[in-house]
DNA sequence: AGATTGACTAACC
DNA sequence: AGGTTAGCCAATC
């Protein structure tokens, strides 16, 4: 990924809220939206596609309204997914048999 | 500068 | 219950 261009004014807002989310949690595109007073989960996703810094910047945390995983690195299945299932699993995300992401929610909203 | 494009969603068939 | 439509808004073409 271009780790080289410059984040937009409005990348670096997402990123800035994404730090607060703690390990084993995670949030929706629609709750960073409404944090960012936005109104819009699709830019959101928007912004993170584009995320030059993940994993540094916990961009996996963030999953679909219906809890699904959503996407990775541009891609919404396929090894960055895989990937990304992972990553949550490492941190204690739990998952049920769908794949959809069970617990933890974090200070934005839950849904 | 105008059109297109999504890591989205809620609302409808 | 599952596919389609219509809004959303920043970035990109």
């Amino acid at each position: 990924m271009d780790r080289n261009r410059l984040p937009t004014p409005f990348e670096t807002r997402v990123y800035e809220a994404l730090r607060k989310i703690p390990r084993g949690r995670v949030t929706t595109y629609r709750a960073l939206a409404r944090y960012l007073e936005c109104g819009s989960a699709r830019a959101v996703g928007q912004a993170l596609k584009r995320n030059p810094f993940a994993p540094e910047v916990p961009c996996h945390r963030v999953v679909r309204g219906d809890r699904s995983l959503g996407g990775f690195h541009g891609v919404t299945q396929g090894d960055w997914i895989r990937k990304k299932r992972e990553l949550l699993l490492s941190e204690g995300v739990k998952f049920s048999s769908d794949g959809k992401v069970l617990g933890g929610c974090c200070i934005f909203e839950i849904g």
